[in-house]
DNA sequence: GTTGAGCGTT
């Protein structure tokens, strides 16, 4: 996407693009056009958005016609405040078409800009927003996906150090410990009942079918209730009559 | 409503 056309670049024949960073998210390139268009022939301004929110990245890609004109808008509108915000001007180093930098004006002109953006001092980073994003992201599709994404998530995957919280702990320990006085309460039961669910569970169409509109029972947060109630349909469903448990044969199973 | 290191699109 870009600023001209929805098709793509425009032309990336003879372009000099700049990495605009430390944009407020929401500028656009409508915003940045005009102020990039006054140090020179802007041939496209593209701002790269999260693909599943639709936001903005935070930095914008300006592409100059000639080098000279696109060392002036560094020069010029690095460290200018836009939308509240200084935003920091820089040739652009990576992407799909790699600034041409060959003459020795422009190259100079890289450095000088890179010494002036490692000013910025290191902060520490942490990112909810981004951490909840991949992992959605992760848990729907690990690797079915992995192209030219692959680096952007290789990229934050940097941050993921102080991830793991306490919160999850005496969650898993509580279930645990609800689940073992669930045994103990249904003590003999809960061989047939266990094997049943376990039955269930190794049936994947039913368990893909059923999570939104049938949660599994075991999980019920009361179920001494069932358990006293013997005529429960759960009971029936969970503990067979013994006659059909102990004469189980594989004709049985394809019905169930 | 929020966030803030970095490098890009149908």
């Amino acid at each position: 996407m870009s600023h001209f056309g929805r098709t793509g670049p425009p032309d990336i024949r003879d372009t000099f693009s700049l990495l605009v960073l430390n944009i407020s998210f929401r500028t656009t390139a409508d915003d940045l056009f005009p102020l990039f268009e006054r140090c020179g022939k802007v041939v496209d301004v593209f701002i790269p958005r999260d693909r599943r929110t639709g936001d903005s990245r935070g930095f914008a890609f300006v592409r100059y016609k000639y080098a000279d004109e696109a060392q002036k808008a560094i020069d010029r509108l690095d460290g200018r405040n836009v939308d509240g915000r200084n935003i920091m001007v820089q040739f652009a180093k990576y992407g799909p078409n790699a600034v041409p930098i060959h003459k020795g004006r422009v190259k100079e002109g890289v450095e000088k800009s890179r010494d002036r953006s490692r000013s910025r001092s290191p902060r520490p980073r942490h990112r909810d927003r981004d951490d909840r994003r991949r992992s959605r992201s992760r848990s729907r599709s690990r690797e079915r996906h992995v192209h030219d994404r692959d680096r952007d998530y290789r990229r934050r995957s940097r941050s993921r150090s102080r991830s793991m919280s306490s919160s999850p702990d005496h969650k898993s320990h509580r279930r645990a410990r609800d689940d073992v006085k669930r045994k103990s309460r249904s003590k003999s039961r809960s061989r047939s009942r266990s094997r049943s669910r376990s039955y269930h569970s190794s049936s994947p169409a039913r368990r893909s079918a059923s999570p939104p509109k049938s949660p599994p029972p075991q999980r019920s947060p009361t179920p001494e209730k069932h358990a006293n109630g013997k005529d429960s349909p759960l009971s029936r469903s969970v503990s067979p009559s013994p006659k059909r448990a102990s004469s189980r044969s594989p004709g049985s199973d394809s019905k169930e």
